[in-house]
DNA sequence: AGCACTTGCATAGCTCGCTATACAAGTTTT
DNA sequence: AAAACTTGTATAGCGAGCTATGCAAGTGCT
């Protein structure tokens, strides 16, 4: 039984993954952010005031997981949760300006990283990346 | 400015790597193994006894990473680690017969998890998807 | 031989992801 | 209205990754 890690699509994927998150990580780091917290903040730079169970279902991460994010987020004071009037169960959450503030400088650090992460494939296959990853990922959302 | 997170390569290989890192840990904890073992155990599996430091070059791992990882290992005994005879600061790693017998098993839970994820794309489409992930990644490795 | 330097590993402490569990606030059933 | 169920968050505890730091074992210079 042969395998070989370099053929294998879950262990490249892996290690790619390392590769953006280190690349990431140290571009927003002067901007006191941290990988975990970005795909929230891209939701609220959206659309602020979502409920906790909304971003989860946005960003396919467990409950628990944005649970504990968003406490970080708001220790660091990028936002802050309030209980929605309706629903007594419920978390809204809103940003803080220092979050807004940050959205500009955090978006082209994110395009700057993934800009020299793709820069050795040539615009035909960046699509066919972008497409295929795409594809894999909702091979599970639908299955 | 414009970002959308499904159009972004960082965004998208984090997702796609937690989608396949789940599915492997499902598969593989009826083994008793996780997945952080996995790079480790195909190497050793190839070669026994490779020390620490090498195990960090193969694998693109940081030295800290894998101590801790060699760690858990040896706990849940998949491991030994010996003093090598030449150099008394390195660590040899040794396979148990226990771990031995966990690689057809586990190489097995791995394809299957890859094929089953890659189940979407057409033969040439995931030859296209394996090399552009290897491109990727070895832009990084050169630069 | 003695000193500084390098190398291999371990440890501390953090983020971020997960599962499992608890619990209070709504909703439905009876 | 009370009981049973559902829903939204929080918490505990773990794995896996990282940086920073410490330290003992080897190497090189003088």
């Amino acid at each position: 039984m042969n395998f070989s890690k370099d053929q294998s699509a879950g262990y490249l994927a892996n290690h790619m993954a390392r590769i953006f998150a280190q690349g990431l990580t140290s571009r927003i780091k002067p901007l006191g952010l941290t990988t975990g917290t970005f795909p929230a903040l891209l939701e609220l730079w959206d659309t602020d005031g979502l409920s906790q169970k909304q971003l989860t279902e946005r960003l396919d991460i467990e409950q628990a997981t944005m649970a504990n994010t968003l406490a970080r987020m708001e220790r660091d004071g990028l936002i802050v949760r309030k209980k929605d009037a309706n629903d007594g169960r419920a978390q809204r959450v809103w940003l803080t300006d220092r979050a807004r503030d940050l959205r500009d400088p955090a978006i082209t650090a994110a395009q700057e990283e993934n800009a020299m992460r793709l820069a050795g494939l040539d615009e035909d296959e960046k699509r066919q990346f972008i497409a295929l990853i795409q594809k894999v990922i909702k091979t599970k959302m639908s299955g």
